[in-house]
RNA sequence: CGGGGAGUGGCUCAGUUUGGUUUAGAGCGCUUGGUUUGGGACCAAGAGGUCGUGGGUUCAAGUCCCACCUCCCCGACCA
């Protein structure tokens, strides 16, 4: 892509509207602007982004045998009813009544519409086990929306469920998922740290959460770097030593990164959702959810990966892995081989962005270390004489001079 | 919902305390022309504003009073 050709539209100051690291980055970057209080837009570079860190999920979702489907927004009333989570979700829920008169709302999360898809269309224990999961946009009337996306009234959730014949099946999906989850996060960059935690409304027994630790987290977590234990504070406690390996506790803010539930039979059995077993007795079916925040992952890797002059992206979660920085578009030299560059690396199916724009060179520096591109290409004319052009990696600013023709493998090897 | 802060060109802000420089300012960004091009460069000429909204006080309101709206932060709340 061409930056003259794209929409990315960077700030050069801080805007009012953000506090918090993340949001002021993802604000200046060009990723979101908001449109509301708690509701945003996600500009190009932002859906970039997203795309990465959903194709992540996506990959060790198929890794464990999960199956993407999309469920609707949309929900009819009547099933939260009949789980009775319509009156636990209270004002979270966004209801509103069509033209017909039909109850609906807008999906907070779909445990009533996966399960009562479930009861309808599965009804033996050959058809299971069963690990279902989509990415899609939840709504929850906030009361207080915060620090940009990460606390927002649209955002997107990969939520996933299984449904196994026994609680020996919903453990080895519990475990399988608790390993994919970790694998996640650690392909996006992120420190995290897991702990148990209480289930809530969701329900269930046993219930897992991740955290990010993050300067604008909402939550405090007691964490063990040694043996990276970690826990909730409880009312009036104050952790200082680790209960399992006597390392130091530190107190950190953290934003939380997904949620895993064992629900067993919650849902299936207040929606019916049976199956007959090969004794050929009718049964519940077991069940597990398990929720990520893509979205808020956007803003926890900027928490965890930032400097004083932009955002820093991983590797895969780089919008575009590379970017070309011709420092004088108006040099035919300089040009010419920023598009032979270009081309090349387009050919070899590499994720380029070329700075074309007729700008002074202190500008495009600040643009590429602000947006974050994972490597810069930098040419200028008194390197070029030497047949010289520079690699710079954003994240440990080291700088290679390397020959031009020995830069696309060296690319090649970095990405 | 309670407490605190803020709303003035696209962005960041000054001006409001003590009403009155006549047409409301600056920097950045934007447009045109030119000089530039290794860290947000320079010169010149331009465009762009219901001063959050409504009402009130006054000869006169961005500035004072009342009501409301919006945004941010803390709290309560939250898978």
């Amino acid at each position: 892509m061409l930056w003259s050709e794209t929409f990315i539209p960077t700030l050069r100051q801080v805007p009012q509207e953000a506090e918090s690291k993340s949001h002021q980055l993802m604000l200046r970057a060009g990723l979101i602007r908001m449109l509301i209080s708690g509701v945003y837009v996600y500009l190009p570079l932002g859906l970039k982004v997203l795309d990465n860190i959903e194709k992540i999920i996506r990959q060790e979702m198929e890794s464990i045998g999960a199956q993407e489907l999309l469920l609707s927004a949309i929900q009819p009333l009547e099933l939260w009813q009949k789980t009775g989570r319509d009156k636990d979700m209270g004002e979270v829920m966004i209801r509103f009544t069509d033209r017909r008169g039909r109850k609906l709302c807008l999906g907070p999360t779909h445990e009533e519409v996966i399960t009562n898809l479930i009861k309808t269309n599965i009804s033996s224990y050959r058809q299971l086990p069963l690990v279902l999961y989509q990415i899609q946009t939840k709504f929850r009337d906030e009361l207080r929306p915060r620090f940009g996306i990460v606390r927002a009234c649209e955002f997107i959730m990969k939520d996933a469920y299984s449904f196994d014949c026994d609680e020996e099946g919903l453990e080895k999906n519990y475990k399988k998922m608790y390993e994919a989850y970790q694998r996640i996060f650690k392909r996006c960059g992120l420190e995290f740290f897991c702990l148990e935690a209480d289930p809530g409304v969701m329900g269930g027994d046993v219930s897992h959460e991740f955290m990010a630790p993050a300067e604008s987290g909402e939550d405090e977590i007691f964490t063990c770097y040694k043996c990276k234990y970690a826990s909730l504070p409880k009312e009036g406690e104050n952790l200082e030593i680790c209960p399992y390996c006597k390392g130091k506790i530190k107190r950190l803010n953290s934003i939380e990164l997904g949620h895993i539930f064992k629900l067993k039979t919650k849902y299936t059995q207040a929606l019916d959702a049976k199956y007959l077993d090969k004794d050929g007795k009718v049964k519940y079916a077991i069940m597990g959810c398990y929720g990520i925040g893509v979205s808020r992952l956007i803003a926890a890797i900027i928490e965890q990966n930032y400097d004083s002059d932009g955002i820093i992206w991983p590797k895969e979660i780089s919008p575009y892995k590379v970017i070309i920085i011709p420092l004088d578009i108006q040099d035919e030299l300089i040009k010419k081989l920023a598009f032979d560059i270009y081309k090349k690396l387009v050919s070899l199916n590499i994720d380029v962005l070329l700075d074309d724009r007729d700008e002074p060179a202190g500008v495009k520096f600040k643009d590429a270390d602000l947006i974050g591109i994972y490597l810069q290409v930098i040419i200028g004319k008194e390197s070029l004489k030497k047949g010289i052009v520079e690699l710079k990696v954003r994240m440990d600013k080291t700088k290679l001079k390397l020959k031009k023709s020995n830069l696309v493998s060296h690319i090649r090897k970095l990405i």
